[in-house]
DNA sequence: GCACTTTACACAAACGTTTACAATGGCTTA
DNA sequence: TAAGCCATTGTAAACGTTTGTGTAAAGTGC
């Protein structure tokens, strides 16, 4: 059996009040020698504290739990980063949990053990909660907060970036280099995000003087496979010009079904990646991308935790970063 | 508040032994009708399991903790996937902690937080911990297990490729195609691992009939800055006609880099990496590589933890995965 | 030397569970 | 009808902490 304060207490010939005290440093409460003793008694059982026992009774905790969906895309890294560091910042630990990909019986495992027991806060990390699991998240009194997604009716706290601006942007991102005919693969229209981006990438078209045509839009789940399929959809033969990538895992697909359909990128074909992790980079030709922030998401996300007053809502910046998958086309 | 068992006891107007009793499925100590009333009194109650305090009292917990150094390889998700699904089938819940890049403060951090609290194991993933934190770790009275690293004078549990043959089987697969200026890129040698690839490396060579130049070996951390830094190093004229990727990103790095120098992957230069994750397939010319079964690998090391007998090694099974980063030469 | 404050510590309750043990009552059996 | 048994439930201790309250000793000011 593990050494406890009382064996601590009984060694140093103190209380185990007294042994608490100086080992949460509660300064004020002890003498130095006293202080002293309990440390030694301490390191010399090897005593290891048994947090659970301590949370259940000042009933307040200092981790954090984060939730992934162990998605196609590669982002929730760049977050966990942003999380750890602020979180550390405040002496806060975080554990993370995979909650599958879509699958309910998978993201109620991940929200039950972070419910059953102590945790601060939850950050869910592009996750889509089935109802169910959502009413499960909400009843648990827990204060908790959503990352890289977005929410269309019910009133939940997020913090992404603007899904629209995205799309818009990433299509502007073409349409400056003159190019007229630009699809966007890869995309789903199942939830707030991917019809944020579809409108954004409409609405650029539009003011641009285009007319979308629904055959540029390629549905599917942001994964490598969806953005080949969408460029297989296109066809070695296809009108476009340009294509935005709804991830940067879609665009990679893309860009690599083109080249086997015999499409140069950017010769041919030229490419805008939504996402910009470092993915972009270490394909070739480096993928040019409308970047979200996602450091930032996870840095906010903790912020929005601590703080008692819950501003419902926050949008993190993106930025264009151009490298070589796009090539400028002269009008005709 | 929270409600407790407490509470629910009184609603159905029952001790809270017959509560836990019924909560926790102990058939055989109450009868239907109390049950009913007893879950009713829950549901009603919206009523959360307090599993901090249950594991205090029981002095076991269905927790697993996998730690992780956030590196530059990325093989850790599919580790994660194997732990996940073994644990998963054993009513075990897993959560992950970031151990940092061989900060040994940020090490100090997961390990804590890990140690404090009731888990049944530990799970390492190529995790070199600091000799401070390894001791910390072993006082801790906790199962603990290695994952994809090995050590060299101490006993530690561990589950890992053969190194010395990832090396060797790289090299050779290189060997078979004609190659004999084989360079290895992105490896160390400060620990296990990367000695025993140099090792199989080397013994490669030599038993073609070639004795390796020191040169040949570029050292480096596995990461992408290290292959292309390697690649560098060997410069567009180098006689060398292959390459060992001492990872995916390593690999990576250097066909970037080769490609910035003027060299083409594979007419000029071939490449195998080692590690095989889905990396290989998304750069173009697709990598060969040496794959290890990182999946086997979590797999293994879950079991390793349920089991009392401590069999202290495993070695997982390799493969020689072909894809396009290899040309056969014709000896002149 | 007195009344008073401060310092340093101990006592014991509390947190939300589980579980060994005891208690109750109805049923069976002879 | 008494004895014994079984099914069901309750009582209370225990897990390892934290912390409010109590108190003895030491220090302060006059």
């Amino acid at each position: 059996m593990a050494a406890t304060i009382k064996d601590i207490a009984k060694l140093a010939g103190v209380s185990t009040a007294t042994v608490s005290r100086v080992l949460a440093n509660k300064s004020a409460f002890f003498s130095a020698a006293t202080a002293t003793k309990v440390q030694d008694a301490a390191t010399s059982l090897g005593y290891q504290k048994n947090t659970a026992a301590a949370e259940l009774v000042t009933h307040h905790s200092h981790v954090i739990a984060a939730v992934v969906n162990s998605t196609k895309t590669n982002f929730a890294n760049q977050i966990i980063e942003g999380i750890q560091e602020e979180a550390h910042r405040h002496d806060l630990n975080v554990i993370i949990l995979y909650a599958g990909d879509a699958d309910p019986e998978q993201q109620r495992r991940a929200l039950m053990t972070v419910i059953e027991r102590p945790v601060m806060g939850i950050l869910l990390l592009s996750v889509d909660l089935a109802a169910e699991n959502l009413t499960l998240l909400q009843n648990a009194q827990i204060p908790y907060c959503f990352l890289s997604i977005s929410f269309d009716g019910e009133q939940l706290p997020y913090i992404t970036s603007d899904d629209w601006q995205v799309g818009y942007q990433a299509t502007q991102a073409l349409l400056n280099q003159g190019h007229r005919k630009i699809g966007l693969a890869g995309v789903d229209r199942d939830f707030h995000t991917g019809r944020q981006r579809v409108l954004g990438y409409t609405q650029a078209l539009r003011d641009a003087g285009i007319t979308p045509q629904a055959e540029w839009i390629q549905l599917g789940n942001y994964s490598y496979a969806a953005g080949q399929t969408a460029m297989r959809a296109y066809g070695g033969q296809t009108e476009l010009t340009a294509i935005v990538g709804a991830s940067d895992m879609a665009a990679i697909g893309v860009m690599n079904q083109a080249r086997d359909l015999g499409l140069l990128v950017p010769a041919d074909l030229s490419i805008v990646a939504i996402d910009g992790t470092e993915l972009c980079s270490l394909v070739q030709p480096q993928l040019t991308s409308v970047s979200q922030n996602f450091y930032e998401m996870g840095i906010a996300g903790v912020q929005q935790l601590r703080s008692t007053e819950s501003l419902p809502q926050k949008i993190t910046p993106i930025k264009l970063v151009s490298r070589q998958s796009v090539r400028m086309v002269t009008p005709k």
